[in-house]
DNA sequence: CTTACTTCCTAACGTGACGTGAGGTTCAAG
DNA sequence: CTTGAACCTCACGTCACGTTAGGAAGTAAG
């Protein structure tokens, strides 16, 4: 009867001696016998049981539901391997997600101007709220392209306009200027044209905001926007 | 100037006070004012820059690179999205790997026998061995088809042989007995046919193993099998 | 002004799966 | 008998917060 004590045991399986203390402390294994001198001594049982544990996190369960296959006999694996297998599709699904959006930036930055922090940070937002479920693939393409085609003057101009813009709104709005005004139809003639630059398809762009709005009415969003402004701005645009 | 409240600062982003409470104590957002009672006070510019920390947060930036990102200018954010995507892709490819055993698991219990948890420790066992890098696509199906076509009895029969083999193998290589005595040879024979009902092809199976028990030869494996032992029945299947 | 309710504060422990010491004991070899 | 390796038990650190606990401040109504 071969008996191995924990540094052997950590060297056959490619674990810490400290893992192994640590599962011995939570009770997934105990070693079969302990020296009287407190030295864990492991058989083959445990080294047997050992590897099953490997195998099982390997699988990706923690080790609570790793003692519970392993002890608790009426515990049905092939729930727990539904489970999983949710948990990991989903996991899987937002990393792919995550890896295009990542992917976007990279070569937006990548081919662009000198890597400056609020030019990085802009696109960031923009490839964030492109990417969101309100925007078809088509017109996050739209507006990543016309983003490339400006150089970081353009940008910054752009900006400043839009700043412009939001804050004219705004003011008229709390000033209680009806939406037929001839000052405000004027902003939300330069409004239309900004984004139409910006995006193609102003139709188009205005359904997605309209739902990205609808999404994020409670929310601060980027620029001062808020959900009541941009109902303000959207029946001013109709009256065009 | 408005100025919020952290709890109003919650609710527009979504976070908790208690996220907001984390980020001020490890200094990655100190709100503009403090009241002279404590109360933390935001302003626009903090609201901007907590947008820019929830963003930076989605595309799996740690708390600390946020920061490092958002303070230290001279900090390169191309570099980190290379960084960033280098270990997503590889994450990815681990968690599909991961759902490919899952599901090859799933399938061979859900058709198979009522499940106990041995024969799942087994399906298990034999899964990811079979998914090892060692083993080719076409080789993995052929043992996994074996495997379902035995009902339980039968893979009880066919452990028990491999076992009695190798515990064989293992005492006559123990006495010294040489690789060419007819005790080892029968031994060896016997080998062979049990590999090749499990597995189809021998030789290709067997340069597999080979491979395998490289990997793992200072390891100890199912069965009670090693490196040494199996460099043993090696040489005796050739002489044969 | 009191009461009651909500919001805010700090402080401290818990999570999961160990890593990393500190400080001391035991084992195996020479 | 002495060394050095291996072992032991605490016990704190990781990361991004969640979750009480106990109390102070702010706000609205009576």
């Amino acid at each position: 009867m071969k008996i191995w004590r924990v540094g052997e045991i950590a060297q056959l399986t490619g674990l810490t001696v400290r893992t192994l203390h640590h599962y011995d402390e939570i009770g997934l294994l105990h070693p079969a016998h302990t020296s009287e001198k407190g030295h864990r001594l492991y058989v083959e049982d445990d080294l047997q049981r050992l590897h099953h544990i490997i195998l099982l996190k390997q699988l990706g369960f923690s080790l609570e539901e790793v003692k519970r296959l392993m002890t608790d006999p009426a515990f049905n694996p092939l729930h727990l391997l539904e489970h999983q297998l949710a948990r990991i599709n989903e996991h899987i699904q937002m990393q792919l997600d995550l890896r295009d959006r990542l992917n976007d930036i990279y070569s937006l930055m990548h081919r662009g101007q000198p890597v400056d922090p609020s030019r990085f940070m802009e696109v960031v937002q923009m490839i964030n709220i492109s990417r969101s479920k309100h925007f078809s693939r088509e017109m996050a393409k739209n507006i990543q392209r016309n983003y490339t085609s400006m150089n970081s003057e353009q940008i910054r101009e752009k900006n400043e306009e839009f700043r412009r813009l939001i804050s004219g709104f705004r003011s008229e709005m709390e000033k209680g200027t009806p939406e037929h005004d001839p000052v405000v139809l004027d902003l939300a003639r330069r409004w239309k044209s900004c984004l139409q630059d910006a995006a193609g398809d102003y139709d188009q762009l205005s359904r997605s905001a309209e739902s990205y709005y609808r999404d994020h009415s409670d929310q601060a969003l980027p620029f001062g926007m808020d959900g009541e402004l941009y109902q303000f701005i959207r029946k001013a645009v109709l009256k065009i």
